[in-house]
This record gives C-alpha cells, sequence and structure tokens, in this order.
DNA sequence: CGATAAGCGAGACGGTACGTCCAGTCTTCCA
DNA sequence: TGGAAGACTGGACGTACCGTCTCGCTTATCG
C-alpha cells in the first residue's frame, strides 16, 4: 500500500546500483583524504560514475558529503536504565567516540592534531548553504529526540527537578563535548563525560535554601 | 635586564602602515563580502598593496582571515560585581552579540538563514592548517582567561560549590552557545543566556540529601 | 587501407569554434603587444574562452605561441621558372619580407629599432621546450622542401655543379638571411638577396682550372 | 691620451672585488641552470652581493647576462697561414666548438636536446632592449672584424674573386653555422665546416664562361 | 676632521604573469 | 531519458621572479 501511486516515471530509471557505488566509493575518499582533499572528480572516478550522475543526485560537493555523514553518524544509542546519571554518560561517550572518529577522517596515523577536521568543513557547509544547514538541524533534530525523550521520562519521574527545560539541559551537555571538539580542541573521553554529567546534575551554586 | 640585544634588525623593516592598511580593507571586504566571498586579489587592492605582500605575511587566506578576526574579537568585557550569576549573564551576552555580529557577516540584511557563517568557515579553517588550529585555540585560552579566573575567585568566596571544575562549568556554559550557533542554528539572546546560567548554578537533578 | 577505424572518440569533443577564436584572437593579440607583451589571461578573455581552454591544448604560452606563427608564417611561395638565379632570388626576398614583418611586429611604427623581436623569442622558445623545439625543426623541415627540390632539379638539369650539395647550398642562403635578421640586425632587402645568390652561385675562389 | 681628466668620482668606489665575485657566480649560475633558471637573487646570493649591487651595474638580468656571454666568449682565434681554405676551416670549427659549448649550457649531460639554449635566449634578448642589442651587435663587430681582415687580404692577394663581398662571404659561412644552431638544431662539427667552405669557395654555379 | 656623497648588505615591496586547481555545466554519443 | 566521457566556463589561488626602495652602515673625498 505505498503511496506512490505508481508515480509515471518516464525514461530510463536511475539506477540504484549506482547509488551505492557512489557512496561507498565517496566514504572512502573522504576517509582518505578528508574534506578538502575530496574532490568530486575522484569521487565519480572511483565509484566508476560519471560526473554528471554525481551532480544530478546532488547539487553540490557540499550536500553530497553532508548526506554521506548523515548516513555513516546516523545511529546513537540510547540506553534506558532507569539511572538517568548511567544513561547520560553512556550516551555522551558514544556521541563522543563517534565525534574522535570523524575529527581523524582524512589524516595519517601519527597525526597528533587536535583539530576538527571533517566535522568543522561540515558545519561550514552548513553555513553556505541554507538548504544544507536546514538539512543538518533536521538530522540533529532526529539524532537528538531520544535523549531529550530520555530526559523528559527522566524529570516525569521525579529524577530531574520539574523546573529543568530538557532542551537547555542537553545543549550543556552536548554543547561542551562540541566545544571541545571544534573550539578548543580538547580531548573528550569517557571521563570528561562522567565529569560532565556528574557537574551538570549537581549544579554549580552552593546550596540556596531560600531558593528551594 | 631583558636579554633581547635590540636585535640589530636587518634589511628594510616591514611596513607597519601597510599592516594597518592590509588589515582595515581586509575586515571590511570581510564584511560585505563573507568568507567565501572574501578574495586575496582584492584584499591587495584594497589595501594598495601587492598580493606578495599579504603573502608574506600570512602564508594563506585562511591564516589572514583567522589573524582578522582574532584582532577584531579579542576583547570580551568581563565585570565582577559579586554577583556571579549576573557576571555570567552578561558575559554570556556579550559573547552571544558577538556570535550573532559575525554570523551576520557578509550576508544581506534581510537574510533570515539560521546558519553559523564566518564562525564556521574559522572552526574549519582551523581544521585545515595545524598551524591556524594552533592560534585559535590559543586565541581561545586567552579570552576565556578572563572568565575562568571569574568562576575561580567566585567558588572561593563560597558562591559555587567547591567540587566545581571551573573548566567544565565554562564549557557548559559557552558550549551550549556555540552548538547553537554552530550545529542547531537556534538563536542565542539575552533570554536565553539567563535560563542557561539559573539551571546551570541550580542544577538538574533533584537534591539528593545522601550525595552531599 | 588506413587502420584508423574511426576511433570511435567519446566525450565531448573540442570545439573547434574556440580554436578559431582562440588563434584568431592570439594573432592580434600578438600583432599589438609582441611576445613579451602578449598575456595569456588576455588571450583568453578576447577569444571569449577560459584559460584553461587554452592551456587544455597548449601546456604553454611559448607552446601556444610557436604554433601560432607556424600557422601564419607556413606559406612561402617556390616560383620554378627554369632559371635558378631568379627562382631563388625571388624566394629568398619572399623569406627576407616575410622576417621583417615578423620583426616589426608589436612595435609602435615609429620604431627604429633593427632587432629581431619575436622571431628571436621563437627561437629562444624553442631553445626552452625541448618538444617546442620539436616541432619549429618539422615546420622547417616542411618549409625548407620545396626549395630543397627546386634546388635539386637545378642541379639535375646541369644549373648547379653536380657535387653542389642542396642542404649545404641552402644553409648558405637562408643561413646568411636569419644571421643578418637575428644576430647582426643588419636590413635584410632585395638587394641583398640578389648580391648573395650572385655570390653563392659564382663561388668565392678565383678559378682554380685544376680543380676541375 | 686618454682625454678623461681624473673624473672627480666621489663617494665610495665601486668594489672591483664585487665585480669579480659577481662574474664568477653568475658564470657558475648560468652553466648550471641556464638562461631561463638563472636567478638574479640567486646569482646575487652566491657572490654574498647584494642584489642592489647587481643592479647598480647592469641594469638588467638580459644586460648581465650578454655581458657575461661577452666576456666569456671574447676570443676566437683567427690564423693567416696564406691558405684561405685551411684558415676559414679552422675558424669556423672554433665558432662551432664555441656555439655548441653555449648551446650545452645549464644542461644535464644525458640531453640530446638539440636546441639552441643560451645562444637563442641572449638573441632574445637583444631583441627586447635595443640598448643590448646594440651591444651585441658591436660585439659581433669586434668578433668579426679579423676574420673579415682575413678575407680581405685574401682577396688581395688574389685568392678570392675581385668581385667578391667579403661581408657576404662572411654572412654565408657563419649564417649557415647559426642557422643551423638557432633554427634547425642540425649538428656543426669539423666535417660541416670543411664542407661549407669548400662549397662556398667553389660556387654552385656551374662554370659559366660568358659570365667572366 | 667633519660634512657629503656614494657603495653596500639585507630584505621588504610593487607589479605582473603564470600555470594550476576544482566546482559545476554542457555536449556528444550510446543504451 | 539516464548514463559515461570529457570538454568547457569561471574564478581564485598561490608562486615566481624582476626590478625598486628603504633601512643602517661603511668608505671614500672635499672643504
Amino acid at each position: 500500500m505505498t503511496a506512490s501511486a505508481a508515480a509515471p516515471r518516464r525514461g530510463r530509471p536511475r539506477s540504484e546500483d549506482a547509488d551505492g557505488r557512489i557512496l561507498r566509493a565517496a566514504h572512502q575518499l573522504l576517509l582518505e583524504r578528508g574534506y578538502d582533499g575530496f574532490v568530486m572528480d575522484e569521487a565519480a572516478l572511483r565509484a566508476g560514475v560519471a560526473k554528471t550522475t554525481l551532480y544530478r543526485r546532488w547539487p553540490t560537493k557540499d550536500h553530497l558529503l553532508v548526506a554521506l555523514v548523515a548516513r555513516i553518524q546516523d545511529e546513537v544509542p540510547v540506553t534506558d536504565t532507569g539511572d538517568i546519571r548511567r544513561d547520560l554518560v553512556s550516551y555522551l561517550t558514544a556521541i563522543a567516540t563517534g565525534l574522535d572518529r570523524m575529527r581523524r577522517v582524512g589524516r595519517a596515523d601519527g597525526d597528533t592534531d587536535r583539530s576538527a577536521g571533517v566535522v568543522a568543513e561540515l558545519v561550514a557547509a552548513a553555513a553556505r548553504h541554507p538548504d544544507v544547514g536546514e538539512a543538518v538541524r533536521a538530522l540533529f533534530a532526529r539524532r537528538n529526540a531520544l535523549p531529550l525523550a530520555l530526559l523528559d521520562r527522566a524529570r516525569e519521574r521525579g529524577a530531574l527537578r520539574a523546573e529543568v527545560s530538557s532542551a537547555l539541559l542537553f545543549d550543556q551537555l552536548a554543547g561542551a563535548l562540541y566545544y571541545r571538539l571544534l573550539v578548543t580542541g580538547e580531548p573528550v573521553g569517557a571521563r570528561y563525560a562522567e565529569d560532565l554529567v556528574d557537574q551538570v546534575l549537581a549544579g554549580a551554586a552552593t546550596p540556596q535554601p531560600e531558593r528551594t
């Protein structure tokens, strides 16, 4: 009962085979060369596909790469054990690992550079094309839906204060991670995730009896 | 007793005049055209300087622009009124305003795109050249020193809990801002800054007597 | 029985139209500005063609200009009236005229400089790139085939001594012309051509009865 | 009896030491790199001299190199044994050898390219600057004075026909050599010199009794 | 003997062209 | 009409190298 009423598509249909080959080739090329070194001609060549075919599917290199990364990074596991601290830590650790893998893309093994690599370029790509920005934001909205729901549930069962905004809370957590990755370049490991969660949950201010 | 024995500088000294003209021209050009539209030839032309003179000072367009922005964005006012909440809010608001100005650079007035613009490009630039990354991180280290000191003082006088890490706390605050700007593209205004500070200070978890 | 099985040429063929426009524009530009003043950007601009299109066809400014001049200078008329003296004089005069025109290329009208101009630059270009040298030599081989044949015929019918080498003879004639043009800069006119031919034919030595 | 009345030169005199070092360094650099690869900065560096010092002496790279080559190539031995054939052959052989040495300048040993190398560039240099052209022509006038005198003497003593023009005769000889070197790139060896002289002296035309 | 004039080393500077790179479009032939 | 191949436009980039200029300093001669 797929709604598509046979959509009378005329002419030769797009090769689905090509789609796969392109994405596979693009993925590997990105891994080898990084964002800047990723060249459309080369991508087409490796996929055994004409450049036209690339551009028929994605209007821009930026579009292609954002789509590609969206595909790769889509799954972030969210567990709900009832222990909000534990769930958040494992979630953040997963993200941190993913980001760190992205960061190393296109680098030689010994490279100790702390810069943000591909992630930064994607952010820039989003900045260059409104629609790519839209896509990236949609991607993140989707990705973040689960953890946000997790936070909501935690609040509902009384593990979080009633006044707490889930969105804000999430910003504090994810933001710190991305800030480190994109801006200060400091490492983000499991330890950091734990400390972060602890401090976020506990709050920074000394207890204020009258504020209760 | 400064060891520098006057360093007998040989050859024609670099024209400080040129430096000024270049940075001024570059600044304006960046404002008008944005990162992508910023063209070295044009920058040289406007500064009344040969392109070689640009490249003698900065090996790359990325280098030049990062240096330029570093110059522009260097000053972020930090007040210390003794009321940590107030100080943080005003600091974050100042940053948010600065970022928002950067974001609009090179855009037509009516442009409603929520993307990160120049900031994202700078982050990407930092990702492309290790030395630019280094410079950016140094810049942020310098910029962040004052607010970090502010947090330290607040903790010392008992306004913050003793276990709180200033660095971590700062990440929660600045991170959230940058995350919104660079990734989700949601607006960051004064209201957001206030809510953020409140929640960060108060903590998310419900009071846990036994955790004390 | 030409083996070339139609070579199934794939992809977009090179625009012959572009070829024409380029060569026409380049020709005019060379006439106006001379070798040194000939600038690739300008040539592309005038031809209404991207610079890459130029470089796809000729790897270098030198290559382009040599090809261009080869095209322009290809035709040198050779007459065979049976009177070898007359034929040679008219041939040499034609060459001299052509060279002289080349020499004036890119010069203001009143310019009295006796230097070799474009011709010299072409020779230098040939010296800079082995393949250009090859092309130039091939060009001259083609150009010289006719006059050499003329000399051969003259010898066969007894107008030249049997021992005479056509190649050597040709060197004496053409060489003198080029030497004047390129090295000493003295003018080469019709009068000079006549005297040259006379002396070459007559020989320099006093008759040596015993040498017969 | 030099008219120069001590020319009251003021200021610091030019260092003759520098002159020597420059020319030596330039010579070697030219040999190593050829005309195109000869770079003023490098020449100055090697001579241990400021670029200014170069330009104070020669207004242009072309000027410097022409002066340099003039210096190197100045001496061509002319013998006068009374046997005009022999004298010419040995003279031409000497020139041919010199040219061939020039041709190989800046080339790797195995290089089989037949192009004219430095000689051609000098000719082009002469074409670019009127005064360099003048200098080159003066140089050749000086160089050619001796062989021309040789020819004159030969004619006077009856070894050459009375009507023969020395200048023209010389053009036939030297011209052929330069033509081969600069244009056709064919080798010029001792054998060629002999054949050339023979044919030039004998004349090409069959004896024409009535032309006497 | 100090003023003056030039030479010199070092290196920045202006200028200008070159050749390259790459994104994205267009044209041709083929399935 | 999709696709492969590859030429094409467009535009910036960074480089190269020439010849000039500006420092601070040195070396001569003149008054």
